[in-house]
Formats: C-alpha cells, structure tokens, sequence
DNA sequence: GGGGAGAGATGCCGC
DNA sequence: GCGGCATTTCTCCCC
C-alpha cells in the first residue's frame, strides 16, 4: 500500500514487485512503449499512458482518450518487471491463448498501490432478457393477440426470445432488440424460423421483431422475408425486475 | 499535477475541479456506489474501485477484477464533484445520448491528476481486413484458381471482403473471419450472395469462408447452402503491411 | 449522422 | 470447453 510521486525506476521494480505478489491494485502514470503478439501483432510507440494492474493479474494501458485500453492481457497472466538502463521493463505471459506483452517504461510520473475489495453486484435493467421478459409477462404490447408460450427457449441454433401463438393460433418468434434493429437482426430471425420450420414440420410460422426502432434496410429485408416489426422500448425501472422464468425445452 | 496519499474528501473536491479546468488524467482509488440511468439503469452498491478521468472527459469505473469498466460515461460528459455530509458526489452528464451518473465517495485512498501527452499511432496486423488484402494478394491460398477483382467491396448490405473468379470463371464472394467463423458469419456470406445474385442477376455465385476454423453448426449450414470452406490463418507479421488497396465500387 | 461490421472484442449462460 | 449471443458494447469506415 502506498502513493509515490516521480518514484525512480529501479525503486518501482521493486514496489511492483511486492505488490503483485499481494494481489494489490497497482496504478502507474508513465511514459511507455506497449509491443503485443498473441492473438494478433501491435506496436506503439512512446507516450503518456495509465498502467493498471489488477488484483486478478489483468492489465490494461490506457492512452488519454476513449472507454477502452489500447493494449491489454486478460485475467491470470504472469508480470515480471525487469530495470536496466534506466529503463523500466514488463513482461506479461499469457498461456491459453499464448500472448505475449513487452511495455518499455522510461519515466514514472506516479504510482500507487492498494488492496481492494469489492462484493457488490452490479444489478442492470433495461437489457434485452428485460425486454423478452416484459412482452412474456405483458402480451398485449405487442397488439396480436399474443399468447407467450416460453422464455429464452434454447434451439440448436441460438435461443428464441420469447415463442408464442397470435391471435390465429400461428406459431410465433418474437427477437427483440434494446436499441435499433439491424439486417443481422432479421437474418437471425430469418434463421430460427427456417429452423423450427423444419424441426416442426410446420409450414407457416409468424416472425417478429420487437425494437425501439429499425434500419430502413432491416425493414425492408423483414418484409421481404414477411416477417413484421412492432416498436417496443426496453423496460427502464426496477419494478419489474423478477427473477427469471424458467424456459421449456421442446425444440 | 499532483499525487497524495488519503486526502479528506473536501480536498479531493478542490483537485478534481482544477484537474478537470486542465484536463488532467485524474486517478482516484475509493469506496464509491455508483448510479446510472441513460441506455440503461444501473446501481451499484459501495465497494474499492478506481476511477479514472481522462482529458476528453471519458469516465470509467473499474472494480478489481477484469478488462472492462463496471460503469463508464463517454467522451465529452460534463463532471461535476459537490461535498456535503462528509462524502463527495460526482455527478456526471451526457446528452446524446441523454444518460447520467451519480457517484458517492466515501472515503478516498488515493488521488492523482496529470498533464498527458500520447502523440502515437497504434499499429495492429492480423485484423480480417489484414487476411483480406492477404487473399488478394496472394490468391492461390485459396486452391481454387481464384482471380481477385476487388476488396472490401461496398454493396448496401455491406461490404465484401474479396470478391473475384473461380477458374470456371463463376462469381466467388470470399468473406474472411480472423477467428473461428459461426453461424452468423455463414448468413452474413449468405446475404452477400443473395444481393449480388438479385442486383447482377447472376444465378449462380460460389460462396466462401475463410477462416483458420470453423464451428459444426456453421459448417452445417455452410453445406445446406452449397458453399464452400477454407482454412485460412490471419498474417502475423508487419511484412504485409502495405497501404490499403482503393475499392472498385460497381456494386 | 445513419448504416454496416469488425474487435487482440469481453462476458454470460447453457449444454 | 464449445457454442451462441448480448453489450449502457466501442470503434472505425463509408456513403
């Protein structure tokens, strides 16, 4: 545990050190040059980044701008920290997939470590399974007459979002989607029709979408397969979150 | 600029504010919960994590463990920090999309805040459209007497990663996968042909995956819809990387 | 800005 | 572990 300001090279080797082996979170502020090779190649050259070590021995660098990390190893990689020439050096292994990360350090601008703790889960509503949950609990959203029939049903080819029958007895697939439908909406769609088309033998299947919104594409791909959209938006309370209901496996 | 060890929280206040007036990466290690409602809702409730401001004003929240932040506002959102009751509370702003975020502090570990400067360019090989160039280039990895025509082929349902002929001189459509291809990469081929097929009123197209592999399910239905599959690893190595060909647009 | 799709995607769940 | 898929996906590129 600790916080240092400008730390010397050869003095944050060692502090990495022990606080890695404590499972420690480690943040260093430096000026770094990040090479990769595993999952694909990528070099960059000096600059201004954030070095985060987790407890769980991920590492991420982050560059000033942006959600994500420009270089990463996941999860249980090993991280030796080497000092010579005045220079700082990592090198993270990772087994499975077999990567491999080289960061070059020349100046430390601060660096501190920390135990830390964390129990908490994160609850989120508003997904796409709150979604499938609501027209399942609440039919009459999607104004056919619906009658839901299972929740997240597994097939070989993906799970169906909510099944059902509409108002003419016809066998019903309802995909939804939290944000704007998109043409790999429909082909998924498209897709566990065909599918339980032909492990049930039954010719004629209605196909749904169920989005806040959809593509001028997606829309005309959907009426060209006759598959039909109904605008719904993803529930954004916690009122209705329950826990899950158990799905039927027939298909 | 600056870097201290357990300062109180009224503190902090005051250096976040000025950090944020300079655009400093700002580093904190806390005890926070976390809400947000925009795209979604979240809570979150206390625990150790580190959160990180960057100079274009991204936020994200990183517990201990894992590549990705727990909570996060995107580039641009306005932050700004209060002090009441002991504790500190950030709230951060977003329009387009509307979205926001509440933070409470407890207690604050550790703060640091930094001018950064990260002029590099990051360079990666291996991407599909490193794999696509690599095709077109060297067309006899696909044993096929392929003649390439064109790359990265923009059509309204997307673009083709190489399109060329076979040696019976038939319309080939190869889309490149960096990884092991699914189902979905099997109806993204599928469109392709479909729209080509209508837009050229061609009957027969030859389609192709080229992947290092390949799951059963998708191999399946690779068959049921006559195309084809071959083994294909993405280039791991600068040597190729040249600057990307012009698209032929005609489609 | 919309639309489409890749990413070293990550992460979750089910089999 | 494989497979299928959602994600507050993010990010890039093209029209």
């Amino acid at each position: 545990m600790g916080s240092y300001l400008e730390p010397d090279n050869e003095k944050v080797k060692g502090l990495l050190e022990k606080a890695i082996a404590r499972n420690e979170m480690i943040i260093l502020t430096c000026n770094c040059r990040v090479d990769y090779k595993g999952r694909a190649v990528s070099e960059l050259d000096f600059g201004d980044r954030v070095i985060m070590v987790k407890p769980d021995n991920t590492l991420i660098v982050h560059r000033p701008e942006g959600r994500n990390p420009v270089n990463w190893m996941s999860a249980g990689s090993s991280i030796k920290a080497e000092f010579y020439d005045e220079l700082l050096e990592l090198n993270v292994e990772n087994i499975n997939p077999r990567e491999h990360m080289n960061i070059l350090i020349k100046r430390v601008s601060s660096y501190s470590s920390h135990k830390m703790q964390d129990g908490s889960k994160l609850r989120v509503v508003g997904s796409e399974a709150d979604m499938a949950r609501m027209i399942y609990e609440k039919p009459s959203l999607l104004n056919c007459g619906f009658k839901p029939l299972s929740l997240e049903e597994q097939t070989k080819y993906g799970f169906i979002d909510v099944l059902g029958h509409n108002n003419k007895g016809e066998l019903m697939i309802v995909e939804c989607k939290r944000y704007k439908a998109d043409l790999s909406a429909v082909t998924q769609l498209r897709r566990y029709v065909e599918r339980v088309k032909k492990s049930k033998g039954i010719n004629k299947i209605i196909g749904l979408i169920a989005a806040p919104s959809i593509t001028k594409n997606a829309e005309a791909m959907l009426k060209d397969w006759g598959f039909n959209y109904v605008k719904i938006e993803p529930p954004m309370s916690f009122i209705l979150d329950k826990s899950r209901q158990r799905r039927i496996n027939t298909y």
